[in-house]
DNA sequence: GCTAATTTCAAACAATCGTTTGATTGACTT
DNA sequence: AAGTCAATCAAACGATTGTTTGAAATTAGC
């Protein structure tokens, strides 16, 4: 916070000219740090999650993270700007992609959620950069309490969402705005528990234990579901099916 | 933990027989705490809520939670037990009356997502006992990575989840198990991160400021949502036209 | 009214938290 | 070679954490 620097000078990163083979996991502080915080956090949370377990995982000292990112709540949205600020620009790029291609006709739902979906795909696939941590990682921000995670998470994600609520007016004419709301909101929401919890991943390992990539037969599996939900008929206002006892 | 008894006897509650017309919201000591305990959980989170905080609010003595409850842990756990076990008894009780009533036919989907919801609902509308917070609070639970919570409510859900799974496979039985798995899953997912986060709220007060009861909107908009993406098409195993990049 | 059990209370416990400090190291510029 | 500046380090800061203690206060049983 008051900090002289937040992006520190590469003076002395990875000792400049070393040999390349020395040691090839040998990266630079900061994202030893930030490794080290996006496994821990996801592992126990943020406020579980104490400087010294992160900076003796990273095998730095405890001043560094600090020194590097300020704070703690510094450093838990560096994490997850990191992965999501690409993911969220690889999704906005993919859905103006789809639209181009299409010419002027509206996208049907599975397109959009192909643009959705993919990107989150791509990123666990990731396995040398741990997306896949990274993914329940922002799953669990998503159901945080702390004001300062949720005020970062909306600003994040506010250009997005508005993109695809937009693209889902147009796939679905028949439904008035706020109908269009609500499903992106139980999209998302269905999505994030998934991604979040561990009970998707013993169901994986349950049924197949043999499968590696666990991420694509989950979303195979979301993806129909959720398809289906947004092109449901929409509910008559003062209709009481759903309540009545008997 | 350590502690004698962990069910003290009722020696000195509330002052015995005092005028009712005393202070109506004097209560005993135990029930104050899990008051305010269940409140600012659902607000702060488990970590961030410290024990001073709770008793404080409570007007209670700070060792008052450990004599009464063992250790924040187990408070924790009996906040949620108060109300989650009567609603899973709840919600079995029910889809046991619509089984019995609809006689040897299975259930339609909208049924069976009833038994599911009315409970929850009818917690929400407990206003005297701050039900809606509890609901927050159990959403946000879901998604804490603390294993002692994710135990306790794996413990809590087995028996309603393994009854709805089964009341669900003879309603769809053209679905595999697995696919009935997942599904109920994405049920799950929805309704918990619908009923934990704060963006639910901001939607309805954009869009019906003057609402009042608002779960029941909430609810109406989701379960039209969920009973159609469960009766979604199943996904051939080997089609990729999800995942296509054009 | 007396004893025993239960509950409340103020105070302290050891441990851990995020953060800061000041010195030291090492690579760069001039 | 001297000096500059970013980076690392051990050590400590004050504050807060969950929990425990032992005495005081209150109630229940007889």
């Amino acid at each position: 916070m008051a900090l002289s620097s937040v992006v520190p000078s590469v003076s002395r990163l990875p000792k400049l000219a070393e040999q390349a083979t020395e040691r090839p996991n040998e990266v630079d502080t900061k994202s030893r740090i930030l490794d080290a915080a996006e496994e821990l956090f996801m592992e126990h949370g943020f406020e579980a999650t104490s400087l010294r377990l992160i900076t003796t995982a990273a095998s730095v000292n405890l001043a560094a993270a600090n020194y590097h990112f300020g704070s703690k709540e510094e450093l838990f949205q560096a994490v997850l700007t990191r992965r999501l600020d690409p993911m969220n620009q690889d999704r906005m790029a993919l859905l103006t992609a789809y639209e181009t291609a299409s010419g002027g006709t509206a996208l049907t739902c599975e397109k959009i959620i192909s643009a959705m979906f993919i990107p989150a795909l791509k990123l666990a696939r990731n396995h040398d950069q741990g997306g896949k941590n990274f993914l329940r990682l922002l799953g669990r921000a998503y159901a945080d309490p702390a004001p300062f995670i949720r005020e970062f998470l909306s600003n994040q994600y506010a250009a997005m969402i508005a993109r695809f609520r937009a693209a889902f007016g147009r796939a679905l004419p028949h439904l008035e705005r706020e109908e269009v709301s609500w499903r992106l909101h139980f999209v998302m929401g269905a999505l994030s528990y998934t991604l979040a919890g561990t009970d998707a991943l013993k169901m994986i390992a349950q049924f197949h234990p043999e499968e590696i990539n666990n991420d694509e037969l989950l979303l195979k599996r979301l993806a129909p579901f959720l398809a289906a939900g947004l092109r449901a008929p929409v509910q008559a206002t003062d209709s009481h099916q759903w309540f009545q006892e008997t």
